[in-house]
DNA sequence: GTCGAGATTGACT
DNA sequence: GTCAATCTCGACT
């Protein structure tokens, strides 16, 4: 099988010091893995969001604001960033050199290993509903505040080499209408006409 | 100690 | 369209 586990090589932590830009569109096509004692899930990434530190006031490190929970966005690139939303994880990749506050948020995947089970962890009657949102697909793959402050180049979290995507769409991002002028930035990522999109 | 807001989702009017 | 679920943490009394 073209999707055995075996198959799945972690991008390095080179990839992860390109532009955050370049980052959250380039991200697109690649694989979420993540192994637990239930077994393995994966996903192909099909959407994203960047958030730009310091300049961005939608972002949590807007004017170089430090929280405990966001003390993980200034360390070096390719750490794991989880941030709760009312009754959702979502994952983020932090990005930008140590000390400059850059994530991508992954908002959307692609069902590609594991899908049974899901389906059991999120029973849903479309397969398109399975992840198609940042709170879906943490649940659906099972990820949860554990994966905090850990990286994307190793188990049982991380990133492995997709293929190239080659239509995608720029567009705002979503759910942040109360950062003023930010939130008309293009700083949203899709591949186009992908069904497992959000929204 | 108390209050409220939030990068979401699903159920309901 | 509206609204509650549920939890972390900063701001304030």
């Amino acid at each position: 099988m073209m999707t055995d586990i075996h198959t799945f090589k972690p991008l390095p932590p080179s990839f992860y010091t390109q532009p955050v830009r370049e980052l959250a569109r380039n991200l697109l096509g690649h694989i979420l893995v993540h192994e637990t004692d239930e077994g393995v899930t994966a996903g192909i990434i099909v959407e994203t969001e960047c958030y730009l530190g310091m300049d961005d006031q939608a972002a949590h490190s807007f004017k170089g604001r430090r929280m405990k929970r966001t003390e993980i966005m200034y360390d070096s690139p390719g750490h794991v960033y989880i941030y709760q939303m009312h009754t959702h994880n979502l994952v983020n990749v932090v990005a930008g050199e140590e000390g400059i506050a850059h994530a991508v948020l992954i908002r959307a995947v692609e069902p590609l290993v594991g899908i049974n089970l899901m389906q059991k962890r999120r029973p849903v009657d479309k397969i398109t509903n399975l992840t198609s949102g940042p709170g879906k697909l943490t649940r659906a793959l099972g990820i949860t505040k554990e994966a905090y402050g850990s990286t994307f180049f190793n188990p049982p979290l991380y990133i492995a080499k997709g293929e190239d995507v080659k239509d995608i769409s720029v567009g705002k991002r979503i759910g942040i209408d109360n950062s003023g002028e930010a939130k008309d930035y293009p700083y949203r990522f899709w591949e186009t006409d992908n069904p497992f999109v959000s929204r």
